[in-house]
DNA sequence: TCCTAATTAGGAATAATTACTATTTAGTAA
DNA sequence: TTACTAAATAGTAATTATTCCTAATTAGGA
């Protein structure tokens, strides 16, 4: 999903969350929210790069720990060997597809129901859960289409 | 969980995967089923190699991946750099633990039951779903003591 | 405007994994 | 048993993703 948000939005939000609104966490955050797919640190660096080739590889890895510790994003594990990044930090579930290394929003709020219900009653001694992920692994069937939920 | 399994079940076990059960196999994947904690492969070098010197690090990696083609083992995704090794493939999901960074097995048939049930109706468009896991994020409690579900 | 802590650029260093290549081995067939 | 061959391995170099380091810059408050 990507979310339309303008750029004084971004850097209100920045700064609700505690951190200086600098330039080049406006980019990166603004970068990762009209990214759809989960991209990695270096697709996020390619696609910065060009209108700000001044931004360097430790500044993003850095401002997207930032950005992770403040929860405005969301780091998120993939098979391959570069983690993913998030700008939904909403409660919602990942489709990882096995074939074309896509990793895709799923959100159900009736499952996420079923889960909490399910949860409640279900104690796990010594442990505060803190939130529980769905990992949908599956294949793309014809990849001239996209996926959709029904 | 420790899988106890006698020196010649491995053997065949490998065997009838299709792989050859050369020495290097058996004693990674006697190994890992020792280990009910999901290590590392560094871990699990550490392990084996007092007893088996020779083994190189370039084997190991190799033999962790073929192991997880013929899925004998799987590979558990992990929130620090790191992957780590699973002897389970059942179907079963982990409890990542945010504070002390383990990774717990959480197995539930009723669980189980409800995610089939509930995706049995609810179809992906142009998606064959593999498989479902769940990732439970927590905190444990108090660190003298385990965490068990009830 | 001045000050200072926070941030950044640029690049070196590290950690995990993969790639490479010469050597060894397992399994098969003569 | 021996010979053969493809597969596997050891040892190590290379790569990839990420982190660390340090001097310079900057943001924002006094
Ligand atoms: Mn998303
Ligand atoms: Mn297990
Ligand atoms: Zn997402
Ligand atoms: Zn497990």
């Amino acid at each position: 999903m990507v979310i339309k948000i303008s750029h004084s939005e971004i850097k209100e939000k920045i700064i609700a969350a505690g951190l200086k609104a600098t330039h080049q966490r406006i980019v990166i955050y603004a970068a990762l929210m009209q990214m759809c797919d989960h991209p990695t640190a270096e697709k996020i660096f390619e696609t910065i790069a060009p209108a700000n080739p001044s931004i360097s590889t430790g500044t993003l890895y850095k401002t997207l720990d930032h950005l992770v510790a403040v929860n405005l994003i969301a780091k998120v594990k993939s098979d391959e060997g570069s983690y993913r990044y998030d700008a939904n930090v909403d409660n919602h579930n990942h489709i990882y597809c096995t074939n074309t290394n896509e990793i895709l929003d799923y959100e159900d709020h009736e499952l996420d129901q079923i889960l909490e219900a399910y949860f409640k009653n279900k104690k796990i001694k010594n442990l505060k859960i803190t939130d529980i992920r769905l990992q949908i692994n599956g294949e793309r069937l014809d990849l001239k289409k996209a996926i959709s939920i029904q």
